[in-house]
DNA sequence: GGAGCATTCGCCCTCTGCTGGATGGGC
DNA sequence: AGCCCATCCAGCAGAGGGCGAATGCTCC
């Protein structure tokens, strides 16, 4: 019902940002194979256990949550789980409703009530029922706004006691008892970690059944779901605009209904961009070092990147070295007086294939064929990345992206097909997007060097103009600071 | 049989970053 | 009069954080 058309909630405002990663000293990859043991282990050792085991379990611990779920995603894994509950001589207990199964008769006997949804425990309030008084008075607690459980650090309070010891450990103490045994990822709660395993493995449990997409969680299942179909839930307040992305439309607003926009000042030339992954195309196609030179158009000098190119060649702006013999036309282009002097020589390299007219330009000819020999107008062009074979609607942008897919696929021999989301085999040790950053040849500016630096810069605006960015402006100050 | 924990499920949010269609100015 | 291309822009997927509630389990 609430539809997230507004602004999100002023959340954000005790983000406190990385700060407390300073990454301590343990050794990155090759230490960090055990480096799980340490405190944890001698308060819970058999949660320690569960931690290291993650990964190896991980199978498992999935097929039963497909078990368990009211709707598994995928339905590929009847994978057995036999083997779980093998440990000991006595014999299981089976549900005759469902795949349940457990050791204990008194379980069992619990477990057959969540069928038959046994509630005797009704609230006078809402007439919702309840399997057990405990959950009916956690119940009520939810309408009377009872939490007895208050935090001491902040003004939140819970229900029931778990609730706050999670949120303590989410806000406060920032205790995050399972830990990665790959990575130095830790988290609060299990199913967190779980979640991350995943980043690791490359596995996608849940399978779009539209698509060849699958996902690693449902909540990305969900929201890539918008794209069949077509659903836009959030709307600008504004202009009324419609996105699939919250953050996409949060975005748009601070682009285009706010002033002091926010740019990214590239570091080495004046440009200021609003977005910073189009800042990164910025110096990625203009501050690169490209192995072969570039030459000016109208003089001899060679560049090896383009922003220099692109200022050289502005110097010749007034130049006009090439006069015409027979008329008064000047031009600072060879290749253009080429082009000129055919209007005095009559010459028309251009023939038309249907009716044999001539022209002297190309632009001539085509609007000739268009006008004259039409015959199936439109033609919605089409062009193809001769690498990927992905179509494009534009010539230009097919180019842009011909550019990195070779780049992308050196050796592929030229067979990447769309963008597959078919499960990988070998897992990508961990796919962060920033690796995509590098150049693919030696280049003027080593990338990293940018990663820290890009902070957008304010301007239009007295003292917190373009001179102090002394690298702490982040992007949240500046909106907050917009927001008022 | 509860009470009181722990564990799991489910939902929703934010931040991040790349991609390619569209646009507009320069040549 | 077009082409090129740098930038704008929305689409969309990546990773992770936080909370409410249901379910499981152990002990009394
Ligand atoms: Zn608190
Ligand atoms: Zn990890
Ligand atoms: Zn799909
Ligand atoms: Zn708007
Ligand atoms: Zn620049």
């Amino acid at each position: 019902e609430d539809s997230p058309c507004a602004e999100s909630p002023p959340e954000s405002a005790g983000l406190v940002k990385l700060d407390d990663s300073l990454e301590e000293d343990l050794l990155p990859a090759e230490g960090g194979v055990q480096q799980a043991q340490d405190e944890f282990f001698l308060l819970e050792a058999k949660r320690g256990q569960e931690v290291v085991l993650a990964i190896s379990n991980l199978n498992a611990q999935e097929t039963e949550d497909h078990f368990a779920s009211s709707q598994p995603p995928v339905e590929t894994a009847s994978s057995p789980k036999t083997q779980q509950k093998t440990k000991g001589r006595e014999q299981a207990f089976h549900c005759d409703l469902c795949m349940f199964t457990t050791a204990r008769a008194a379980s069992l006997n619990r477990h057959v009530k969540t069928h038959t949804n046994e509630r005797p425990h009704e609230c006078h309030l809402c007439l919702k029922a309840f399997r057990t008084v405990t959950l009916l008075r956690n119940h009520i607690n939810t309408h009377t706004g009872t939490r007895p459980h208050k935090c001491g650090d902040c003004d939140m309070a819970f229900v029931t006691s778990g609730e706050l010891i999670r949120h303590r450990r989410y806000r406060h103490t920032h205790e995050k008892p399972f830990k990665c045994s790959t990575c130095k990822y830790a988290s609060v709660e299990a199913s967190k970690l779980k979640r991350h395993i995943r980043s690791h493995t490359g596995e996608r449990p849940y399978q779009c059944h539209l698509c060849s997409y699958a996902s690693k969680d449902t909540h990305k299942l969900k929201r890539h779901m918008r794209t069949h179909s077509g659903e836009k839930p959030y709307e600008c307040h504004v202009c009324h605009a419609r996105f699939t992305q919250s953050g996409t439309m949060k975005i748009h607003i601070v682009q285009k209904h706010s002033e002091n926009v926010p740019k990214y000042q590239c570091p080495h030339c004046a440009t200021l961009i609003a977005r910073k992954s189009d800042l990164r195309v910025h110096i990625h196609n203009l501050h690169t070092y490209k192995a072969a030179g570039m030459e000016c158009r109208y003089c001899p000098a060679v560049f090896h990147d383009r922003y220099g190119l692109l200022q050289h060649q502005k110097t010749h702006r007034s130049e006009k070295k090439f006069k015409c013999e027979h008329c008064s036309y000047t031009c600072k282009e060879g290749r253009r007086m080429a082009l000129h002097t055919r209007t005095h020589t009559g010459e028309k390299p251009f023939a038309c294939l249907s009716c044999s007219q001539r022209f002297e330009k190309k632009e001539l000819l085509s609007a000739h064929v268009r006008k004259c020999h039409a015959a199936s107008p439109p033609a919605p062009a089409v062009h193809e990345c001769p690498k990927c074979r992905k179509a494009f609607s534009r010539w230009a942008n097919m180019r842009r992206h011909a550019g990195k897919c070779a780049a992308a696929a050196p050796g592929a021999g030229g067979r990447t097909q769309a963008r597959m989301w078919a499960v990988p085999k070998e897992p990508p040790p961990h796919p962060q997007e920033a690796a995509a950053w590098e150049a693919e040849e030696a280049s003027m500016v080593r990338g990293d060097q940018y990663l820290g630096e890009m902070t957008p810069v304010n301007f239009g605006e007295t003292t917190a103009g373009r001179k102090d960015l002394d690298g702490d402006l982040t992007c949240e100050m500046v909106l907050s600071m917009l927001n008022e």
